[in-house]
DNA sequence: GCGATCAGCT
DNA sequence: CACAGCTGATCGC
């Protein structure tokens, strides 16, 4: 096969020739095989309601190492090695389905487990091959002989590829970056990871390491003994797959041949390794010996030695030492260039910690090196039940390894869709899986496919799968029809000033996904808006994307396109948060006189677009590295080191910043002293002083110094910025009803969330009216007094007041905010944790939506957290809002109206 | 009676 | 604390 071409391969087509084949063989058909092929014409049964998340692949029919729920769903399953917790279902018998694993592995099963060749297609490994019009790619897992990790590229719902890298047992080597298909897979839309020892409490030394250790060991000992002839036994305990590596490197180094029995030789020689005569049945001619996996002691709970065995051993084999190794898969007992040695008499055992699992650092590595949206363990979890506690504590620690700005926008599209998900609703889709029926199959079915062994070579063909990077850039392929169709559906979703060709542009950037499209543009647009006020040089807008309709000018050179689409549209340098001056560190650095005058002028910028940003808009922010909070530090200390650091000598002038400012609105000089009055206000915090600026734009300069000065509500967001709630308070108390033509929020008192439910009233006591995108300071206020209040009865009530107004004025926010609760928050917030239990946010709600608490406490569990956190949204939002439709104008009707 | 599954043990 | 795998009891069709 030329390397530039592809297997294609169907399992149903092989699977029914399998079938065929096998009735051929043995005419007298049993009853219960016709009972379980599938007739021609029955498409495969929808999967179970509970079949496993971690061993299925989204949006295929692919089963992973899970025989054991083997069933009419599906005929293409996958076996990513040969160790029977993976294999547990396949039998003698199994006629099920076509299994793909590696070559070693398929040996395996056909010589040892004795399963009918017909349904074993073995596959080489990194080479890409088509089954059913997904790309599949085996890579090397550096777990037990013929283990691999499978690549799977998805054709997606829109036209665009879905890649899932299913890691099998897997322990991560460098080496894994050099495999040139998994460079294809950074930025997958889930990773299933092997999580054995996904815990910082397991460590291991490198296996290269241990085995090290062992030979020193046996080199050592057997100098000590080199006056005596064949006085030392040495054991080294296995089981029947995994670990030969330590053997031949035993042999290798220490020069010796290996006895193992003949049961271990038969599968030694199927793996093919020691081919060169290393290993020997014969015992007398090696002083090291293969024993299974218990023979020198119980390893669990914790290891206790058998002497007695030991002793045994010794005297059968006419020894007058014994030296055991245990290689077992960790030990607590590392210490230091020392292994845990148990010794008694002559005997002595040594605990090898030797893996072949990701110790946490690897895994770690691994997910950083890929950067998934998603992580799913296989391990650890219990599989059959979606215990999303578990796995929510398991994907906890990748946190910031993920592309954690992905899931949340993905999050809330789903949510916009209703039930249209990718992962949480796998098996909704599985009736519309494309090529999945078996009924047409017979008719495409070759003959000649007797034995799936001949596919391998044979068959191939040119895929129909487009190897291409999803990403296309090409437009070239469509149709004008077709470009027109797309781009009147962008149209409706995009601001009306977008221009053709930054449609274009994003369609391009990503691979002409309109969904994507629309989350890029979003993304980016600011950059797009200042695009086109470059180049019309308008300063009347549309009016129909409201955080950007407002007709301000802005000055700043006009970007060129390629600029930014040479940038991934998260790259760090490009999104600063919205907030981020006053994130901790930047905020410390200005204050020291080292202004990061990079970071400064970005997320200066940044600000220029609305002043009061949505809630919605943190998913539109990257996603803050988490290592920078100090983490016990909160804002309120924050601040008020703030104020001792920056006396009456932050009167010095700003200059830079004035000059930024000026450059930001529109460059007139008549604007200094203005500006200066403000950054200085705001302690030379742009955005602060933007926000202010645009709150007030008719700058009849001195009014408007005087006014500013006085206005309740410039201080109030100056103390919202300090945390000094208690002073904002009673500023507003004071204030009256000043207009402030632009500002979206009402002048409400910051704590009046606080009120008890009965004296709150939703709409009168929050800060922006009715229809209005909610904006953060709603939430920024209730997680300030959650965060001081001890009580849970009165924080519950806190944020019970905060979502009845979000229900009441903008229930499409709800979603977002309750996830900002149960994860990171505000942008003020950033980096912090909310100090209340998902316990309280539940009460919350149940409170504000009038549910009870054992709905929720069943949707919890029957969903997980943000399956939970969904379907009540959903739930409520039919109770509390007319039903719209999921079309996708609508969805993005609804998304352009939140930005 | 048979295969699938599980507890218990190595 | 969860590395692999065997065996015999039990379940269920």
């Amino acid at each position: 096969m030329a390397a530039s071409e592809t297997l294609t391969l169907d399992s149903s087509t092989l699977f029914l020739n399998s079938h065929n084949s096998l009735s051929l063989r043995s005419p007298p058909t049993p009853p219960a095989l016709s009972a379980s092929l599938p007739s021609n014409h029955s498409p495969l049964s929808p999967f179970p309601k509970h079949f496993p998340k971690s061993k299925v692949i989204p949006n295929t029919r692919f089963v992973v190492d899970g025989f054991r729920y083997a069933g009419d769903h599906s005929v293409s399953y996958f076996l990513s090695h040969f160790h029977s917790d993976h294999y547990t279902g396949l039998t003698p018998n199994w006629s099920k389905g076509i299994i793909f694993c590696s070559n070693v592995t398929a040996r395996l099963l056909v010589e040892v487990l004795k399963v009918s060749s017909l349904f074993v297609v073995p596959l080489s490994l990194s080479e890409p091959v088509s089954i059913d019009g997904c790309e599949v790619t085996l890579v090397d897992a550096n777990h037990c002989p013929g283990a691999v990790q499978f690549l799977f590229k998805v054709p997606g719902i829109d036209g665009k590829c879905e890649r899932y890298v299913h890691t099998g047992d897997f322990r991560y080597c460098n080496s894994m970056k050099l495999e040139p298909t998994l460079s294809e897979f950074f930025g997958s839309d889930a990773i299933f990871l092997d999580t054995t020892y996904c815990n910082p409490k397991f460590v291991f030394p490198s296996q290269e390491e241990s085995i090290g250790y062992i030979v020193s060991v046996i080199e050592r000992i057997a100098v000590e003994n080199v006056g005596s002839l064949k006085s030392v036994l040495f054991l080294v305990a296995t089981y029947v797959i995994g670990k030969e590596r330590i053997l031949l490197e035993i042999a290798r180094k220490c020069k010796r041949r290996i006895h193992v029995d003949a049961r271990k030789m038969a599968i030694l020689r199927i793996l093919g390794v020691g081919e060169d005569g290393v290993f020997t049945e014969e015992e007398s001619e090696s002083d090291v010996h293969v024993v299974g996996w218990n023979v020198l002691g119980e390893t669990w709970p914790y290891f206790r030695p058998n002497f007695v065995k030991m002793k045994e051993i010794m005297d059968e084999r006419g020894y007058s030492k014994v030296v055991g190794f245990v290689p077992t898969g960790w030990t607590y007992e590392v210490k230091r260039n020392k292994f845990a040695v148990r010794t008694k008499d002559s005997f002595e055992i040594h605990l090898v910690p030797y893996s072949e699992h990701s110790n946490y650092d690897e895994l770690r590595e691994y997910v950083k090196f890929l950067k998934p949206k998603r992580v799913i363990p296989t391990v650890g979890v219990d599989v059959e039940k979606l215990d999303s506690k578990h796995v929510n504590a398991m994907q906890k620690h990748f946190a910031g390894l993920v592309d954690e700005m992905a899931i949340k926008q993905e999050f809330l599209m789903g949510f916009h869709f209703g039930s249209r998900e990718t992962l949480e609703n796998v098996e909704e889709d599985f009736d519309t899986v494309p090529n999945q029926t078996v009924d047409h199959e017979i008719e495409t079915a070759s003959p000649e496919l007797k034995s799936s062994y001949s596919i391998d070579q044979g068959r191939g063909t040119h895929s129909s799968f487009p190897r291409e990077e999803p990403v296309s850039k090409d437009l070239v392929r469509l149709n004008d029809n077709d470009i027109e169709e797309i781009l009147q559906e962008l149209r409706d979703c995009l601001p009306k000033w977008v221009t053709q060709d930054q449609m274009l542009e994003l369609l391009s950037s990503s691979g002409r996904n309109i969904v994507e499209a629309v989350s890029n543009f979003y993304e980016r647009e600011t950059e797009f808006y200042e695009q086109a006020i470059a180049c019309t040089s308008q300063t009347s807008l549309s009016n129909d994307s409201a955080p950007l309709s407002k007709p301000y000018s802005v000055k700043s050179p006009p970007r060129s396109v390629n600029v930014f689409l040479n940038q991934t549209y998260k790259s760090p340098d490009t999104r600063h948060s919205i907030k981020s001056s006053i994130s901790p560190n930047k905020k410390r650095r200005n204050l020291d006189d080292k202004p990061n005058k990079k970071a400064r002028t970005s997320s200066s910028l940044e600000s220029s677009g609305p002043k009061q940003c949505r809630i919605t808009r943190f998913f539109n922010k990257l996603a803050p590295n988490v290592s920078q909070g100090s983490g016990n530090e909160t804002v309120f200390e924050q601040c008020h080191n703030d104020e001792n650091l920056s006396p009456s000598g932050s009167t010095k002038s700003y200059k830079e910043e004035v000059d930024q400012f000026i450059q930001i609105v529109n460059g007139s000089e008549s604007l200094r002293s203005y500006a200066a009055t403000i950054l200085e206000e705001t302690k030379g915090d742009i955005n602060i002083a933007l926000d202010i600026y645009y709150s007030n734009p008719q700058p009849n300069l001195d009014e408007n110094k005087e006014r500013l000065k006085s206005s309740k509500l410039f201080q109030a967001q100056c103390s919202i910025q300090d945390c000094s709630l208690s002073e904002e308070n009673k500023l507003l108390e004071e204030s009256g009803n000043i207009e402030m033509p632009g500002l979206p929020t009402k002048k409400v008192a910051a704590n009046l969330v606080s009120l008890t439910p009965g004296k709150y009233s939703p709409i009168e006591h929050a800060c922006w009216k009715d229809g209005e995108p909610a904006p953060y300071i709603h939430l920024a206020r209730t997680f300030d007094l959650v965060e001081d209040e001890k009580g849970k009865i009165k924080a519950t009530s806190i944020l019970c007041n905060m979502f009845r107004s979000l229900l009441a004025l903008s229930p499409e926010d709800v979603l977002p905010a309750v996830y900002l609760c149960t994860n990171k928050i505000a942008p003020d917030h950033e980096n912090m944790e909310l100090n209340i239990g998902g316990s309280i946010v539940t009460a919350a709600l149940e409170e504000a939506c009038g549910t009870n608490r054992s709905k929720i406490r069943d949707l919890y569990n029957s969903l997980g957290d943000l399956g939970d956190v969904a379907e009540l949204c959903r739930r409520t939002q039919s109770l509390l809002a007319p039903p719209s439709p999921l079309s996708i104008r609508g969805v993005f009707s609804v998304l352009r109206k939140i930005r």
